[in-house]
DNA sequence: GCCAACGTTGGC
DNA sequence: GCCAACGTTGGC
């Protein structure tokens, strides 16, 4: 089981999306590096689900649905899908993360531009952790 | 709205 | 193959 944290703007596609889809296509990465972790990706690997722009914050846990796959739009690229699995309690933002001395290794912290990226189990359990109790 | 960080492009 | 110029992302 791998941990993946993918982000997005919601003005372009939110959590609430997601939940009213029931499951959908990620597609339109195009950056090498993002593309190559989408194809390390397995089926019921757990995503972080992170809304950059003004809101800046982990809303919810999906879960990869199907492996990546030649974007039918352009096949250099690879799309995945996922589904939503829970909302978290309460988001966290990522002030919270940066004060997390645990989570300092976190590529959001350090690659603020790669939008789809590793998390660690320990990261991933952290976040969990912080997800219980409100700011 | 600004700008730092980073990736990509293209000239050499 | 290097690197300057440029474009994009995303936090502030």
């Amino acid at each position: 089981m791998n941990y993946w944290l993918l982000k997005t703007e919601p003005s372009t596609y939110s959590w609430e999306d997601l939940l009213s889809d029931k499951k959908t296509v990620w597609d339109g990465i195009r950056n090498y590096q993002a593309r190559n972790f989408m194809a390390d990706m397995k089926k019921d690997d757990q995503v972080l689900f992170y809304h950059t722009g003004t809101v800046k914050e982990i809303v919810g846990i999906a879960a990869v649905s199907k492996e990546a796959y030649a974007d039918p739009a352009d096949a250099e690229w690879k799309v995945i899908e996922i589904i939503p699995v829970k909302k978290l309690k309460y988001a966290v933002s990522l002030g919270m993360v940066k004060t997390e001395k645990k989570l300092a290794d976190m590529v959001l912290l350090r690659n603020s531009r790669l939008s789809v990226q590793p998390v660690t189990r320990a990261q991933f359990d952290q976040i969990i952790a912080l997800s219980q109790k409100s700011a």
